[in-house]
DNA sequence: TTGACATACTGTGTGATATACAGTATTATT
DNA sequence: AATAATACTGTATATCACACAGTATGTCAA
């Protein structure tokens, strides 16, 4: 019976994470590989084949715009946060808490017996 | 061009979080019906469809053990975390902190321009 | 006493997601 | 001249949240 492999187990964790991170992120515009380079920076890592879908993504909904920088060096797809996205990121921040909430009430259960 | 519904926000973020609430609320055997209600009771909710499915997949990867109790009224399922399952769930937790501090990170600074 | 509703599950299907894989092209570095 | 790093695109795949359909028992009002 197949099921998945415990040394993968952050993947479990990122469909809510990631799109929080990048839309923090994304307050200030970034190319995709500035972002992966910054995230690692912040203590974290994301797979380039996770964060460029991504970006696909969250532009195709709407909650990031896109613009091409071909003036300097090789071109540069820069990403900005848009005003649907920030109301996206506040709801998801939301929640972000009650979750955090629940589990510190339910771990503090399981530490004190 | 299809896109995912903003009002179904909350689905973004269950992954990783569903996990976490449900391994520790398993420190004490519950069956499936019972958890629905006790995850309403600390002020969060799950889909029965989706607290079911979710339930036979930690059983399948072995953090879970399951046991039927037809000893009263109609058949029940009880659950109960493993002693693989602690171990996940020890990793599940650690990475929710690094996350969460990387969250609270980013949005200090989103906060303070 | 029946029929509606709550309880307590199982099995299979679907759409979206994280990641894999393959590929293009430019710019350092050695 | 070759290699690595940069900076992307497009498509494929496995897994997941949730949908849908179904089974069966217990409770309680009309």
């Amino acid at each position: 019976m197949k099921s998945i492999k415990d040394n993968k187990i952050e993947v479990e964790m990122n469909r809510g994470f990631l799109q929080i991170m990048v839309l923090l992120a994304l307050e200030t515009p970034m190319y995709g590989y500035m972002m992966l380079r910054f995230i690692e920076e912040i203590g974290y890592s994301v797979e380039e084949n996770t964060l460029y879908p991504m970006l696909r993504r969250l532009k195709k909904n709407g909650w990031v715009s896109s613009k091409w920088d071909v003036e300097h060096d090789r071109p540069k797809k820069y990403y900005e946060i848009t005003k649907k996205g920030k109301t996206i990121r506040s709801k998801l921040l939301s929640i972000w808490q009650t979750q955090n909430g629940v589990i510190k009430k339910l771990l503090k259960e399981v530490e004190n017996g």
